[in-house]
DNA sequence: TTTAATTTTCAATATATTTTGAAAATTCAG
DNA sequence: CTGAATTTTCAAAATATATTGAAAATTAAA
């Protein structure tokens, strides 16, 4: 396979993947294409290169910033804004682990904490039946969370080093 | 909070979760239903209680089904089919950790791995970067795999018991 | 300043996904 | 078998989400 066409089939097939993750297909993309950009690009580049418009281009890389996958890059002598893609792909998994525990997880279980509190006979079937669930949802979440702390404090041998190597 | 209250609002958003994760709003509504269900529940019931149509029950529950999330029930002497959701929210996270890994991470790793045999120059510094770049989301995806297949094949300990230790 | 380049916004449009509901298929009691 | 109950299918409609593109806002060179 030549490179070019890796390269689009990577940035289609991400684009793909993101989707099943609830992750807008542009986004995942724009992201793909800067990840495997030797340089950072333009919005106009990205428009170019993707056949998406400039208003696409510029909420997504936005979108992307709030992630805090991607930066704006001062290129000197350039008037337009540049913009390139974290490289250290462990750091990107630990950044997306960081944003997806705060924006969904820690609400996730905030909401299962307040569930847990119902007004009623403690002795009803239905009650303890509720309670149970909710109670090990936000269980197993807890130590997701705690978990996904520790990896997201953890370096690179999180997954490489010593600890994975007693699981083997 | 009453019960009914607090079952409606798990319910809720239980089906927002899920559209966050890319998954049908009415599946994950579904699923919560049955999880707080005490008895199985025939789709008529479902429909009812969650204001939605005939077709559009039977396609989720039988999704559901797919995902090993719920079963069909059979009640003596009765002619409707009854459904019950798995209540063990331990067998309930391994099942949905093993048929995503199967469905979206296995296809991906299997992707890169084609991505990486790139004709051409290896020393060329966009090839170098593409193989790099694919090479390292691939070995993530691979220790998440792996990591992964161990948590299915432990029991509830994994989470709770000696191995988390560790981290603490 | 002025003004041309660039970025941002957002209403309108297009696309994708979900839901409906009625017809077809299936099941099973009599 | 027969036919009523139940389940399944799927085209059409509704809803939700993503994209466009042109106008407005911003930026910085002259």
């Amino acid at each position: 396979m030549k490179l070019t066409e890796a390269k689009q089939q990577f940035i289609n097939s991400w684009g793909a993947f993101g989707t099943q993750w609830g992750i807008n297909r542009t986004m995942a993309q724009i992201h793909a294409l800067l990840l495997v950009s030797l340089n950072p690009l333009t919005q106009d580049e990205m428009m170019e290169e993707l056949s998406i418009s400039r208003g696409n281009v510029n909420m997504n890389i936005r979108e992307l910033i709030g992630w805090g996958l991607v930066d704006r890059v001062i290129v000197s002598g350039e008037r337009k804004e540049y913009f390139s893609a974290e490289k250290d792909i462990w750091k990107v998994a630990t950044q997306i682990i960081k944003e997806r525990k705060k924006r969904e997880l820690d609400p996730m279980i905030k909401l299962l904490s307040q569930l847990e509190n119902i007004e009623g006979d403690k002795k009803d079937k239905d009650v303890q039946q509720f309670t149970q669930v909710v109670g090990s949802i936000k269980k197993i979440g807890q130590q997701a969370d705690k978990t996904l702390d520790l990896i997201i404090k953890a370096d690179e041998n999180w997954f490489t080093g010593s600890i994975i190597k007693m699981f083997k």
